[in-house]
DNA sequence: ATCCCCGGCTAACCCGCGTTAGTCGATTCG
DNA sequence: CGAATCGACTAACGCGGGTTAGCCGGGGAT
């Protein structure tokens, strides 16, 4: 580079120009009053400091402060696009307390996974957000534990940290209740695989609110599908081959749900005219480009991350128990497919 | 909490542990061999390092080396989750380097990008990867000129930094030269808004492969899309309801497409069979679950990380001219649109 | 006139670590 | 046998800045 590097203004420099010790700088920069300066120095310093263009220090203050200001926000990122919500929920929360993220991403490999916790508490993060890109349990790894730590779309197997998770319970209610109100009484679930939470939750609140309204639950209208479009169009087919089909599908997730928009279509049915359709996830590149949009019942991501950042300050703080978890509401996002 | 904040282990705690000087621990722990150390030594302060857990300050390492060893990456992450990816090429490029990566994201809001540089300036980041979820021009805030600053996926108007940039050009020549190669004599464009980058690249790459191959394009075929799934259903509808309609369309987006088979679909056609489509930014939400799953070229996001760092890298050691472009090229995806 | 207080400011220490310029005892060389 | 060398190690400074203890001069109270 031509350009040489211009070397950094420090406090010491502005004390020269301003013509006051470099403690008064600190004071002055710092807003502390503590120790009283005349309105007249503060001026002074503070036209030194801005015609020098001085920009503080963040590892000198870190050091100083004993406080770095960071938390971490570790994340399987790539994998899962539409959790970069959680990122944005977080951050923008983070900002509020004058916190700064520092995200590490994984990849669902353990050993990168350490990894980038170790960086995070080199850098001295006051804390860790632990997200993952699907509700479910899991393991963090040991050393973790050295800093207060919160999960954020999962949850401890043995429950030792707070965890922030998405209802998905009520997200189940919420869906079969839109179904119902829309007249349909009977509705076919397309549901993930059965063994994970999201799965779990949805089936029972879809069960609940048919129960609540005196239907019993017909097991054929049930199917596990595999979590793809191709999954979703196998599903529906089928139940749209059933002797007495439903009216109305309920796909946990939009995936699924597109792919049960081309087993609806090839039918010659149309939504939400013959089929009501309701996804889960809102994915929003797919359920809103769908024809007709998709109506869907969100996963509250930039919620949660915001939550996690209240939950880890809370834990940090010591206002918080050890095992607190938040579920969070999942809303009904309307579209035009009910 | 309960649990009382351990206290953070130092070099000092290590060589008290150790009974040597903290300057050998120093030595021991970041392997320099300027000053020799006896090899029973070093296991001696090894083996107190790690009874101790002990952790080194990425503070107080950066403040006593004048170096941060972080890069920023500053990018509106949240309006485009494909982008991600940017992210994920450019930190696993950072790494090999032992650089880190800070990402800021803004919210394409010129107050909160200016924020946003501001705290990595103030983290004295070695450089500034500007990363744009769309290819276009931009223009930063004057003080990203303070460090070395590269763009990707954007470049400045007036040609003031190096930039990283699809070759937009190459990759509708690769689309279209993949549908020729398919038989296909009658090609539809569907475009996005004509006076963007990759409108113009797209387009005319698609022009000189026709011409190449003896075709005059046929302005008929050509359709500047609003960049939806309701443009690419709209402009899709136009082309195959001429008299003599496109075999093939070559859609300029993902989203574009997924329209484009539903008008496709609708008339009883079948992909690729009657119609073959190929897309364009492998969106992978969209172009993997798309049934038939879609063929389209890539917008090569991780690796223009990489590439971004690179030549961050580059510009910093001084091995880099201060305008140099960089084009990456589109590959193509071969699914089974087409 | 003396004492005290108080406003306004600074010297000096510390944070944890990288690094230079040594110190010190043992060995080798002349 | 004294001097030079060498291996093994450490004292001490500096990085930039937060913070405590204390300095200094002047005005009010006694």
């Amino acid at each position: 580079m031509s350009k040489t590097t211009r070397k950094q203004i420090t406090m010491k420099d502005v004390a020269l120009r301003a013509g006051v010790s470099r403690t008064a700088v600190s004071f002055v920069l710092n807003d502390r009053h503590s120790v009283t300066l005349s309105e007249e120095t503060r001026d002074r310093v503070l036209a030194a400091a801005s015609a020098l263009g001085y920009r503080r220090n963040a590892s000198a203050r870190a050091l100083a402060q004993q406080r770095s200001d960071w938390y971490g926000l570790v994340t399987e990122i790539v994998t899962a696009p539409f959790a970069v919500n959680v990122i944005k929920g977080a951050q923008d929360r983070a900002l509020v307390d004058e916190k700064y993220l520092l995200i590490a991403s994984t990849e669902s490999d353990p050993a990168v996974e350490q990894a980038a916790i170790e960086r995070l508490l080199e850098q001295r993060v006051e804390g860790i957000i632990y997200a993952a890109t699907w509700h479910r349990a899991v393991t963090l790894p040991e050393i973790a534990r050295e800093v207060p730590t919160v999960l954020v779309n999962c949850f401890d197997a043995e429950g030792r940290f707070p965890a922030v998770v998405p209802d998905e319970h009520a997200g189940g209610r919420r869906a079969t209740e839109r179904l119902l109100a829309a007249g349909h009484r009977r509705i076919g679930l397309i549901n993930l695989d059965p063994a994970i939470p999201a799965a779990v939750g949805r089936r029972l609140g879809y069960h609940e609110v048919l129960r609540e309204a005196g239907i019993t639950p017909d097991e054929n209208l049930e199917i596990p599908g595999h979590a793809t479009a191709h999954g979703g169009y196998d599903a529906a087919s089928a139940l749209l081959d059933l002797a007495d089909p439903p009216t109305a599908i309920f796909c946990a997730n939009d995936r699924m749900a597109m792919g049960a928009y081309d087993a609806i279509k090839e039918r010659g049915l149309r939504i939400p005219h013959d089929v009501a359709v309701i996804g889960f996830d809102n994915q929003e590149l797919i359920a809103e480009y769908l024809r007709p949009a998709l109506t869907t019942v969100a996963l509250p991501f930039e919620q949660m991350g915001a939550l996690g950042v209240d939950l880890l300050a809370a834990t940090i703080a010591g206002e918080s128990t050890a095992t607190e978890t938040v579920t969070v509401d999942c809303p009904l996002l309307e579209r035009v497919s009910v």
